[in-house]
DNA sequence: TTGTACGCGTTATCAG
DNA sequence: CTGATAACGCGTACAA
């Protein structure tokens, strides 16, 4: 590799003024300047950043931890949103995901701390509490779609509550009167706060207690999550009646699609269906294209580092946590 | 941060003692190393490699770029493979992914050498020849996912052809004579490798040509690939009558569920329904569960590591293209 | 405007 | 088995 004494030599100068012009120092003679710059494309110069790191205390390296995020589909818009604002302000973000059978979390915050990250973003699949070992106090942290079960750390969380409000709103608005909402889990965050928001809509139109249901479309058997929306969507339409479903994800809206599609019932006419995600093209590759409330992901990640960089800088100590707006990406399910 | 000469102050060594218990000499006596070893847990000392790159020659940094493949929820599982191997390998992966409107291929590049990485692996979001500027000849290179036109840099590619073979193969043993295969794109290359295993299996079995039909399922528009499955599938249905459609991904299969169901066809009974993808949950959520072909994104990213690690330490120098097996994940549909 | 001396935290060399 | 001492590539302080 090409120092920056190498390119002195070649320069005709002394290794300091090639310093100086790598790091854009304006008390240089142009001539000298020029004759730098020319060495460092020709002998391809690319400084040593991590020399530089030994000697500056800051390393503008970012740490990113994640619980799978980076494999679960949903969610890698968390990362691409954090990469691009880490690049915006001049940072490299080192990225980690935790595999269940493989190193632990505290030994992936380990190898950040080993490459002297100023502070790790700490991010989970799906909107959770996450109870991180001490080790990660011992640095900025924010964590992303998740957040400390005693809300002692940074956190960026998707508004799952406003967004059920505003989808429940939007329903009523358009004159939906019977809503059934086949939630997800009941045991997950999401869900619970998308239930209050969905309440809280209802209240505000008075809408009668007899005049909407709510389901679980997972059971939980052994641990195992499974999948029942076909068999409870079924169920639901033929008792209850309803002009309207809310649906906890995507997927449910796939599976009741079906369930519609075999009854007969046409989907934002005879009966209007709405979800949360609007993951990737599943929504629009459905007929009639289904309306979501997406999932802010790629601002979650944006967030996250932005309040990193606040936090590590100290502009911002506060270690509130913070709700990023989800919008309805409107189509022609209802 | 705790340096190795304050552990070697609190240890009553020289620092020169503690980097050899660091770096695993056996040649200190026990006594030392148990005193030493009490010392770094009690400061919490952690290495610094930034500073330890600057004596040694390797970092142990692997860069790897991405062509939004960490946007792309099917191929995210490559980055996962990447992470797991390199973290076998001891190494740390950088991870930079291309904006369309941000840095450019180059910059990253650039980045990635002022890391000092090692070598660098460029993945794309789907099987394509990518044409790399020169610059990324400057240091050990593997292409994953995608290949140089010309053949000249190593790549690791999804055998696309094998899988067509196979699964179609799969279907005339399991005795459906008439198969439609719903390609994508004709002009991609996964879709002109896939035709070519289809066809290979059918002159296995000595196919009439009219007892199968090849159609494209994506038509492109000023640039644009809009997706015709339903108006395609029915046409075909109605016209050629198969008693199999293969399917060019998932999401094509799930259309053809639609369409399917509309007209009473029961899948896995009145007609076999397979694909290629096997993406995420789609395949499972489907009733009956679909048949696919798995794209071998996670194998494909470990090989990509070890790939490069062997190509670093000169044990492979081989630019051939590397193709990974698909294997078909059986399921309900035929 | 430019250069010299020094230090960052580590590893390598070699004498003790 | 241990510890001076040099070196890595670069930034900082200060002098020229």
């Amino acid at each position: 590799m090409v120092t920056i004494k190498q390119v002195a030599k070649r320069a005709g100068v002394s290794f300091k003024t090639v310093s100086r012009v790598v790091n854009n120092d304006p008390t240089v003679k142009e001539e000298n300047r020029v004759k730098i710059l020319a060495a460092i494309e020709e002998l391809g110069y690319q400084p040593n950043l991590a020399a530089r790191m030994v000697r500056k205390k800051n390393s503008d390296v970012i740490g990113f931890i994640s619980d799978e995020i980076s494999t679960t589909p949903a969610s890698v818009d968390i990362l691409r949103g954090a990469q691009d604002r880490a690049w915006e302000l001049g940072k490299t973000l080192m990225v980690f995901n935790i595999d269940p059978k493989k190193p632990s979390a505290s030994n992936l915050l380990e190898q950040c701390r080993q490459h002297r990250a100023e502070g790790v973003v700490y991010g989970a699949m799906y909107h959770q509490p996450v109870n991180l070992p001490i080790q990660f106090d011992q640095q900025p942290l924010v964590m992303v779609n998740c957040f400390d079960p005693n809300q002692q750390r940074a956190a960026i969380i998707p508004d799952d509550e406003q967004a059920a409000y505003d989808v429940t709103l939007q329903l009523l608005n358009k004159g939906y009167k019977r809503i059934a909402f086949l939630n997800l889990n009941p045991e997950i965050v999401a869900a619970k706060l998308r239930l209050a928001g969905f309440l809280t809509a209802l209240k505000e139109f008075s809408v009668d207690e007899d005049q909407y249901i709510v389901e679980s479309v997972e059971k939980v058997v052994e641990g195992r999550t499974i999948d029942i929306t076909r068999e409870v969507a079924d169920r639901v339409i033929t008792d209850f009646k309803p002009d309207a479903i809310l649906c906890g994800k995507d997927l449910v809206a796939l599976s009741l699609y079906f369930v519609l599609e075999r009854r007969g019932l046409r989907v934002g006419q005879d009966i209007g269906v709405a979800s949360f995600d609007d993951w990737d093209c599943i929504p629009q590759i459905l007929v009639p294209s289904l309306s979501s409330v997406a999932l802010p992901y790629y601002q979650m990640g944006r967030a996250s580092v932005t309040r990193l960089v606040n936090l590590i800088s100290g502009k911002q100590t506060s270690l509130a946590t913070e709700r990023v707006k989800c919008q309805l990406s409107s189509r022609e399910s209802f």
